[in-house]
DNA sequence: AAGCAAACGATAATTATTACTGTTTTAAAG
DNA sequence: CTTTAAAACAGTAATAATTATCGTTTGCTT
């Protein structure tokens, strides 16, 4: 949960891209959109920004398939949704059930910090399709 | 959700295993054990058996961190807890809120499959050792 | 028993992510 | 303002997990 020590340029416009979309890019469609505004930006660098805004708490970070992390500048308890066909992310537009993490964490002796909630099934686009 | 055309030996030792366990392995844990059986067994055919298995339902695949998927052998609904630290991941004794699945499922007009809950925080032993 | 495709073992290839190295940038002190 | 020290960077090499390929074996149907 520690902060970055120093500003940076690139972490800021990665941070203000997250916060620009509700799409839950993977660390590529990160970087490749950062590029349109820093061209010289490297990968590595899109990586290790992810990583520290994502354990300081700034952006969540989404492990829903096995694939891709994915990434969320809103940080605000609510529930996704991941298509098992094409693997998009989404939001659910749903109230976040603060009650079943208060529960959890009554079980656990508080040792619970958050919960993450996943909905799966065929997005609308998908379904259409096949 | 097909499953496999025919029988084999391996996929059903990798099964046997997975039931015989509460400790959600990785692919390589899972190869690891079943080699004490079938020594001569390929990494590749674990893999290819345990994507078999998870796509038929006979299994579970948890994707808890973007760093290894773990496989479950009991695929009744019920919720897990990833250890932030060491990666263990467990399941969580409490019930399983049927409830928010089905209102989820109303809410997308039934394109909805399935949910993942997955409590994060620090396991027992980590914050004994910290 | 014969034939066909599924599944296999072994290994090569791919993909996502992290580590390394020399350079640039930030921020604080002189 | 410089100077300085460490953080962060770009570029690239390395690693780790997973998937693909290919010739062989096995399970199942005729």
């Amino acid at each position: 949960m520690s902060a970055p020590v120093k500003y940076s340029h690139q972490r800021e416009a990665i941070v203000d891209y997250l916060k620009s979309t509700k799409s839950h890019p993977t660390a590529e469609v990160v970087y490749e959109n950062i590029r349109l505004i820093i061209p010289n930006i490297s990968l590595g660098t899109v990586y290790r920004n992810l990583n520290q805004l994502a354990d300081c708490g700034r952006i969540l970070r989404l492990c829903c398939d096995g694939k891709n992390v994915h990434y969320d500048g809103f940080t605000h308890p609510h529930c996704h949704f991941m298509c098992e066909s094409c693997g998009n992310v989404s939001d659910m537009d749903m109230d976040f059930p603060t009650d079943l993490l208060n529960k959890a964490k009554r079980l656990k002796d508080n040792n619970i910090n958050n919960v993450s909630i996943v909905f799966t099934g065929i997005c609308n686009t998908c379904k259409s399709i096949e």
